[in-house]
DNA sequence: TAGTGGTCTAGACCACATA
DNA sequence: ATGTGGTCTAGACCACTAG
C-alpha cells in the first residue's frame, strides 16, 4: 500500500469503483470497531501506530480518523489520545434525546417501564427492522418523565435474537441512557437514526399514561435506528406532550 | 504568515485566544463572502491562488475551505473549482424544507402569499431577531401546497431595514425557493436555522385555510434562522397537516 | 520528559472537466 | 494539453496531558 497504490477494486452495489487509500482505511478501522477489537470507551492505537500496522503515512490514518470522529464513532482527545465513542459519555446524551424543556437546560429525564414482552413482528415492524413477520421481536413500553411530569410514551420493538436476555428487571434497575445499554450489554451501538415527525390527537390509552385528555395533540416521533452497515435494529414510536417541551432541531 | 507563524490573538469573547492559521484564512474567506466579494453561485479563486494571495501553503487553504464546504458557505466541484453555494441549487432545495409526502419523493411545491405588510416587531418577534419592539418588520403570511393540497400555513417576520422592498407582487410573481430571492434580491443569506417543533390543535383561521375541522393536530415548526456572523434574520411559524406528510430528520 | 493529537509545509501524483 | 480539486507522503514543529 505503498506510493504504488494498490487499490482496493470493492465491486459492492453500482458505485464505489475507486477508493482511495485513508476510505479503505477507515472501512479497516469500521470492521475492527464493529467486531468489537476495540470496546466502546477505550484507547485505540494511536495515529503513528496505526500508519505503522497499515503501511499508510500517518497524515492518511489521520484523514480516515477525522471521518470516523464527524461520523461520531471515535472520539479525539488532544494529548490523550483517540476512544472509542460511547453513549454513556455526557457529550453523546442529547444526540438522540431532542425533547427538552422550553425555558430550562436539557434534562436526561426519569424512564420507568411499563411492559417487556416477547413476540412476533409484525409485517409493518419487520419491514422496518428487515426480518420476516414471524421472526421474533422484543417490545418495550416506558414513560420518560422529566421533574416529576410525564411527557413521552415510547413504545420500541427490537430484533428477538440480538436482544434474548432483556428483561423488564434489567431495564427497571438500569438509569442511563437506554443506548448504553443496548452498547454494554447486547452489543449493539445505535449510528444512526431516521425520525418522521407527526402530530397525532391522543388515543385513549396515551391519554391516560400522559395524564391529559384523550384528542390533546401529541407530537409523534417514529424511529428508525441503525447499527454498523446500515443494519437497521430498533423500531420506536414516541407521543410527546409538547406544552412546555418541543423537540428541537438544528438546520445546517 | 510564513513558518515563523504570527498568530492573530483574537480577543473576542472569551475563548478563541489560540486560532490556527487555516481558521484565520477562513474567517478572511468569510468576509470577503460576506461583503459579497464573490456573488452567490459564482466561481472564487483556485485554491492555489488563494494560497499565494495569503502567503499559506495550499494544504491550508484547504483545510479552511473544507471546513467552509461542510458549512455549505462553498462548494467544490472537481475539475471545475470551488463555487459560492447557493440557495438556487437543487441540491440545496430540501435542506431547510423538512415537510415530505409519507410515500413519494420530497417535491418543492407551490406558495400563495396570502399577507405581505409592514409593521413594527412586538417584543416577541424583537427579541428573537435582537431589534427593539418599535422597529420595523416586514410580516408575511403564505400557503404551501403539495399537488394541489394546502399543507403549511406560514407566517413569517423579517428585519424591515434589510427588506425594504419587498412586496406582495414581487413575491407572487417568483417561484423558486424563498432563501433563494432573499438571497439574490436582497443580498441576505441563510446560513443555519434553529427549530423548535411541536403539536398542536389547529385554530378556527388555520383550520379553514387548510382545509380541516378546528383542533385538528398540526405541526407547529417555529424557526429562527441566522445569516453570517450568527445574525438572526428571520423569525417563522409553521403549521402543518401530517396526515400524509411528515417532517423528515435524520439524527447523526 | 515523553507521548499523543493538531498544524503547516512542499512536492508528487491522480481524477476530472474543458478546450 | 491545461487547470482544478483530491490524495498521499515525509518531516518539522506546536499544544496538551500525564508520569
Amino acid at each position: 500500500m505503498s506510493t504504488s497504490n494498490s487499490r482496493a477494486s470493492g465491486f459492492a452495489d453500482q458505485a464505489a469503483v475507486y477508493a482511495p487509500l485513508y476510505r479503505q482505511i477507515k472501512e479497516l478501522i469500521l470492521l475492527a470497531l464493529q467486531r468489537g477489537e476495540w470496546k466502546p470507551g477505550a484507547l485505540i492505537p494511536s495515529e503513528t501506530d496505526l500508519a505503522g500496522r497499515f503501511r499508510v503515512s500517518q497524515g492518511t490514518v489521520r484523514k480516515a480518523i477525522d471521518e470516523l470522529s464527524t461520523d461520531h464513532l471515535l472520539v479525539r482527545r488532544q494529548g490523550k489520545g483517540t476512544f472509542v465513542a460511547t453513549h454513556h459519555e455526557p457529550r453523546a446524551q442529547f444526540r438522540f434525546l431532542r425533547v427538552v424543556p422550553d425555558d430550562q437546560e436539557p434534562v436526561p429525564g426519569v424512564s420507568r417501564y411499563l411492559e417487556c414482552k416477547r413476540t412476533r413482528a409484525g409485517s409493518e415492524v419487520a419491514l422496518q427492522l428487515a426480518i420476516k413477520p414471524s421472526d421474533p421481536v422484543v417490545y418495550l413500553r416506558r414513560l420518560l418523565s422529566f421533574s416529576g411530569a410525564p411527557i413521552v410514551l415510547d413504545e420500541i420493538w427490537l430484533p428477538g435474537n440480538l436482544f434474548k436476555k432483556l428483561t423488564f428487571e434489567r431495564l427497571s434497575a438500569y438509569s442511563g441512557p437506554l443506548y448504553g445499554l443496548f452498547e454494554t450489554e447486547f452489543g449493539t451501538r445505535m449510528i444512526r437514526a431516521d425520525e418522521r415527525i407527526r402530530a397525532v390527537a391522543a388515543a385513549a390509552d396515551a391519554a391516560r399514561w400522559l395524564k391529559v385528555g384523550p384528542g390533546t395533540p401529541l407530537l409523534q416521533v417514529e424511529r428508525l435506528s441503525f447499527t454498523y452497515g446500515e443494519r437497521p435494529v430498533e423500531v420506536r414510536r414516541g407521543l410527546s406532550l409538547t406544552d412546555s417541551y418541543h423537540y428541537r432541531n438544528t438546520l445546517t
